[in-house]
DNA sequence: CCGTTTCTAGACCGATGAGTCCATTTTGCG
DNA sequence: CGCAAAATGGACTCATCGGTCTAGAAACGG
């Protein structure tokens, strides 16, 4: 349900999405939408938190057990298949389309990314404790911060340039930086 | 005068800069506007087109003399402050406002991405030619490409998380693979 | 089986979007 | 100076936006 109206918002960005696409992408009658969400915009945040607490939720998954370097390096591959391909992350496309004009949004946003923060943070220093990874308690915080930064910018370079080898180049040497 | 226009559709994007922002910001009297470009869209790819010209020309001037490996940190220290902080990249934000839907902004992003590309390479060409740097080939393809894709992810990291210490680390770390 | 509640279809609303038209003023040039 | 060209303001068109309203259909519970 949300879901339908998730992937009309992903699409097209709030602005471009008219409210006849979202009746149409869900199925549901004019009415009803309104019953049940409010307004266009308390449908968008609904979308944005789901989307982000399951996004979220994936990524802690992949990271909390196996290789840590294989998990990062899996979550990374992943951009090159699934729907950021074309995309983009939801997230870090509603950012550059509303920020930072909407604070409701920029809240959301940020809070998103320092959980995303966190987890690779957290995975790191189980990388380090399970003797993975080498890595000072302050080289942690610093590279999980640019692991972040480079899962931000997949999707946007993915979207930039389709199909190009820049992505897997990209990953490549991004993965260097936990060899 | 495209410089005013260009504004306003950097800090809002194209679907929610309405014609009477643009009149505001290019001070323009409505038909004159039409008469100048012909309409909203046509004005759009201008704006854009004239800023990842201009873009591009800054990039390249700051490559091509000096030591490499500073010109590079000078490039990415110079998105912490500049309009790119709170505005992003307005070529980026386009891309992901826009894409893959039009495919006229497809074509030009593409090719300012393309441009960017073989500056950087250029670049670290150089960089090796005069002994800084040491780097195959090969490398250097991948390492401007990463590079290349850093610089298109620090702006949107920048309006995602504002005034977090992540872009500082971000830098730092990606600077590491010219070391 | 009936009454209540929910859902649906679609007409409707005011606001605002992009784009056009035209009468008037301003400008620049011979 | 004078005239042609261009720029201006503002009324106007038509489409579409988000959102509301209403009357009837479906669904559900006792």
């Amino acid at each position: 349900m949300l879901d339908a109206a998730q992937s009309a918002f992903w699409r097209k960005g709030y602005e471009a999405t008219t409210l006849p696409d979202l009746l149409e992408a869900t199925g549901l009658a004019r009415q009803s939408l309104y019953n049940a969400f409010g307004d266009k915009r308390a449908l968008f945040l609904a979308c944005l938190r789901r989307y982000s607490d399951i996004q979220l939720g994936r990524l802690s998954e992949s990271l909390e057990r196996g290789p840590v370097r294989a998990a990062i390096r899996g979550v990374f591959e992943s951009v090159l298949n699934g729907a950021s391909l074309e995309c983009g992350c939801f997230v870090v496309n509603s950012a550059t389309e509303l920020l930072p004009r909407d604070a409701e949004v920029g809240r959301l946003v940020a809070s998103a990314m320092k959980r995303q923060e966190r987890a690779l943070i957290e995975a790191l220093r189980r990388g380090v404790r399970e003797g993975e990874l080498r890595l000072t308690p302050k080289r942690i915080e610093q590279t999980a911060r640019f692991l972040m930064g480079t899962m931000q910018g997949l999707p946007v370079l993915a979207k930039t340039m389709p199909g190009s080898p820049v992505l897997r180049d990209m990953i490549a040497v991004a993965l260097r930086v936990i060899d």
